[in-house]
DNA sequence: CGTCCACGTCTAC
DNA sequence: TAGACCTGGACGG
């Protein structure tokens, strides 16, 4: 779910879905969590949330002044006051690769959901952080995490400034498209982001850091225009800082949940949405960290030498015209939903997808539709398409950044994975 | 069956 | 700058 749109979409879920909602008792922790128990109990609180950039804040709050009667009851809590309540608590949240909220019936709880808050109502409902793959974390009595700049989304002029005042801060002598992961600069912007934000301006990944965001310093305007030509002009040719802004503004004003495996109408139109990241025909390449930055055109002066482009047919995105990007698209706005699912549907697997070669093309067999949604994956993993590549098939150490490695070591997590969840 | 890949940090050489 | 941390879907044999 997560980079800052998801997470802001969440907190927007949770204010909503909890929104006089009454919880009581004691916060839950799965078994197989390995983050800390939040020992927080309350006869009735409340649950409200904020979000900034790629962290999400929980509050519990609770309800009146009710007194710790019980002897010994929550001896073992945190956050109380000396006479024995409960003071309101922040629970700080990052989403990993895979977290979430969900509200569900407590009876039967998601799979995955690694804390949960109980309502007050009888057949008692639960607020759940749901997380796969267990790399998110979260912290009691959180704060905002200090070394991330301010979000991309709610605070974008002081965004702005923390960049522009700090371009010779080391993070900037990177590629573009690596800078715009790191989240003391860009808190929010994640690879999908990264990706979209490049592409609708053309800039090359791979140009250094420094020299995209330098040219911005002291944008010019020209003084003679009216105040209304020169908001239209920036409306219409958005930098790049402003579109670290105004891109994921737009997937938080789809809707849903963004970027999500749950299949919905929001999720086809999230799919809709992508022009480049996971595209058919964009190209792909791995960056210095292993994470691979969808683009298209040249990758720039800093392209990891000897790297192969590939091609890979993946998923069904619309992408209607080619390669002109959409750098003004309108807000799409929340449409009725309902009807527009099928159209939709109908529309984007009707689409070809567009525009074709992309330099060392090949032959790359084009897409064959794959049921939506479906990534398809690979193609050439180490075949690559190495006829073009200068580079000895020696260097192209497989960047293992999210993998674990094969032989001996397999057996151990094989059996770690026996007890269930 | 096995391999590769995924929206992100973290921390240990 | 490699791994580590995890689960699960897609794909290849």
């Amino acid at each position: 779910m997560p980079e800052g749109p998801e997470l802001h979409l969440a907190s927007c879920y949770i204010n909503t879905v909890c929104a006089g909602l009454i919880f009581s008792g004691k916060v839950e922790k799965s078994e197989v969590s390995k983050n800390p128990e939040v020992l927080f109990e309350s006869d009735a609180y409340l649950i409200s949330a904020t979000s900034r950039g790629k962290e999400i804040k929980l509050t519990l709050t609770p309800l009146k002044e009710e007194k710790n009667t019980l002897p010994g009851r929550g001896k073992d809590r945190e956050g109380l006051s000396q006479n024995g309540l409960q003071q309101p608590m922040d629970i700080v949240f990052r989403f990993g690769m895979s977290g979430s909220f969900k509200l569900a019936s407590g009876a039967e709880l998601p799979k995955h959901a690694h804390l949960r808050f109980y309502t007050k109502e009888s057949p008692h409902r639960a607020l759940c952080f749901v997380d796969i793959r267990r790399f998110g974390r979260w912290e009691v009595h959180g704060t905002w995490q200090l070394d991330r700049g301010p979000c991309v989304m709610l605070e974008y002029e002081k965004f702005r400034e923390n960049v522009l005042r700090n371009l010779s801060d080391k993070a900037f002598n990177k590629p573009i498209c690596e800078a715009l992961l790191n989240q003391k600069f860009f808190n929010g912007i994640g690879n999908y982001l990264r990706a979209e934000i490049l592409y609708r301006l053309k800039i090359p990944p791979f140009e250094k850091a420094r020299t995209v965001l330098e040219a911005l310093q002291h944008r010019k305007q020209s003084p003679d225009l009216t105040l209304s030509k020169k908001v239209k002009l920036k409306r219409e040719n958005p930098d790049l800082l402003e579109l670290c802004h105004a891109v994921p503004m737009e997937v938080i004003h789809i809707g849903g949940k963004g970027y999500s495996p749950e299949p919905s109408d929001d999720a086809a139109a999230f799919e809709e949405w992508l022009q480049c990241y996971c595209v058919p025909g964009m190209r792909s390449l791995r960056d210095g960290n292993g994470r691979t930055i969808w683009f298209q055109g040249e990758p720039g002066p800093m392209a990891p030498k000897g790297e192969k482009s590939r091609k890979r047919r993946l998923r069904v995105n619309a992408d209607p015209e080619p390669p002109s990007p959409k750098v003004t698209k309108p807000v799409p706005t929340r449409s009725s939903k309902g009807s527009s699912s099928q159209e939709k549907v109908a529309k984007r697997s009707g689409r070809k997808k567009g525009k074709e070669p992309v330099q060392g093309a090949k032959n790359v067999k084009a897409n064959e539709a794959r049921k939506p949604n479906a990534r398809s994956r690979r193609k050439a993993s180490t075949s690559q398409e190495s006829p073009t590549s200068e580079a000895p098939a020696a260097d192209r150490k497989r960047q293992a950044s999210d993998r674990r490695s094969t032989g001996a070591a397999t057996a151990a997590p094989r059996s770690r994975r026996v007890k269930a969840e």
